[in-house]
DNA sequence: CAATTATTTTACGTATACATTAATAAATTC
DNA sequence: GAATTTATTAATGTATACGTAAAATAATTG
């Protein structure tokens, strides 16, 4: 086994930690934290923290507004239309790509996997398994699709609506004709039907798109 | 009128600093530089120089390489394939998304000033003051769109891919097919043909990507 | 007492010092 | 003489100090 021991400077384990405590909800969206303040958080000093925040600045996770503190983004449902949209198109341009690429069912045993997981989850009713999958699946799909610079905008948005998806994700109904969605753009894909699997995507996600933020709406999108 | 007296920090002075040295060619594509190198150039310490290069990686302009300098990003011909299909997905949606909007023709006075312009432009053979009202029309189209994401993205690749259009400009013919394109479009917008307006734009893209990638692979993408 | 001005506090921007570690050069060994 | 080890150099990563300017507070004035 290769010891990966990564000496992690300590601008990344501020990234990195950063990045936890926004996802862990400690960090809530809206909220102003002090570059001091987080610097004596993670037991560094302020110097990596300065660093971390113009990175995740760049990400679009947090605003830095001098004197008042980083602030960390708080999405309207206006965000997350503009984010679903490309999500939306880019994803289906991967379909799109990755079905002309006539993968061999064996390379495409990752979607395959992840479909199966799904099924999984849904017959135990485990929502955050079906979403870890449900988020695998489409990772895979964008990577399936060869466009390096779509899977980093793709991978980028997806962190930035994670945090909203979690507060729906046990107010919806139980996924089940995503699943069936899934299974369809597979077979597109590996017979090579590219323009089937584009549209099938880009139903898939706009119908999901419009799911959610008609709950986001609904529920004034509180601590997203 | 207002008096702008913005106070630059020397790290947003960085960061168009070298944003200015790598669009003038003094830093070339694939080339080197120590952060003390690019401080003494731009007369201040390391410190905001250190932060340019974070924002400036983060929007794929250089590579910081620890121990190595910062390096210019190359684009190859396969990143300049990844680039343009992204933009042509995103902006023909954004052309989509524009003739929905139902804009009126004073609305739309940027995009036809712009058209005229490449008009005049074409006239005279002046392809930089051409290239310039073509950069012009499609930001102002992207606007139009109303997505802020798509925006972001497609202004942070075409300044990836300006050194290489850059290039290209004087060897291919005088775009005259562009400008009736470019028209085609105008008019599918402003009559609300939003599914023309996509395809139009969509083909507009692709045709200008084929073009250009085909001459770099001829000429070997030196000094992009 | 409201509003303005003066004062203090404090957070940030930047320079700088220094430790760390990768890259390079030198030396040693086989 | 090639290859490995050791020593040196040098660039980075990080902490820290400090000046500056914005916010917050106190003081003053009408």
């Amino acid at each position: 086994m290769i010891q990966e021991l990564k000496v992690k400077s300590q601008s990344i384990k501020a990234v990195e930690g950063i990045r936890d405590l926004i996802f862990s909800g400690e960090l809530p969206a809206g909220s102003d934290h002090l570059e001091s303040e987080l610097a004596e958080r993670l037991g560094m000093s302020r110097t990596p923290v300065r660093e971390a925040t113009l990175v995740l600045e760049a990400q679009g996770l947090l605003e830095v507004r001098p004197r008042r503190g980083v602030r960390v983004s708080a999405l309207t449902v206006t965000d997350m239309h503009e984010i679903y949209e490309v999500l939306t198109e880019l994803e289906s341009l991967a379909a799109f790509r990755a079905a002309e690429a006539r993968y061999s069912k064996d390379q495409l045993s990752g979607l395959a996997d992840s479909i199966k997981e799904m099924d999984a989850s849904l017959k135990e009713n485990d929502r955050e398994r079906w979403a870890r999958a449900d988020a695998a699946f489409h990772d895979e799909l964008v990577r399936l699709g060869g466009n390096g610079r779509i899977l980093a905008i793709v991978s980028n948005f997806n962190d930035q609506v994670r945090r909203a998806r979690a507060i729906t994700l046990h107010m919806r109904p139980m996924p089940t004709k995503s699943n069936k969605d899934h299974r369809a753009l597979y077979e597109a894909i590996l017979r090579g039907d590219a323009e089937s699997a584009r549209k099938l995507h880009w139903r898939h996600r706009t119908e999901a798109r419009e799911l959610l933020t008609e709950l986001l709406e609904k529920n004034g999108l509180r601590r997203v």
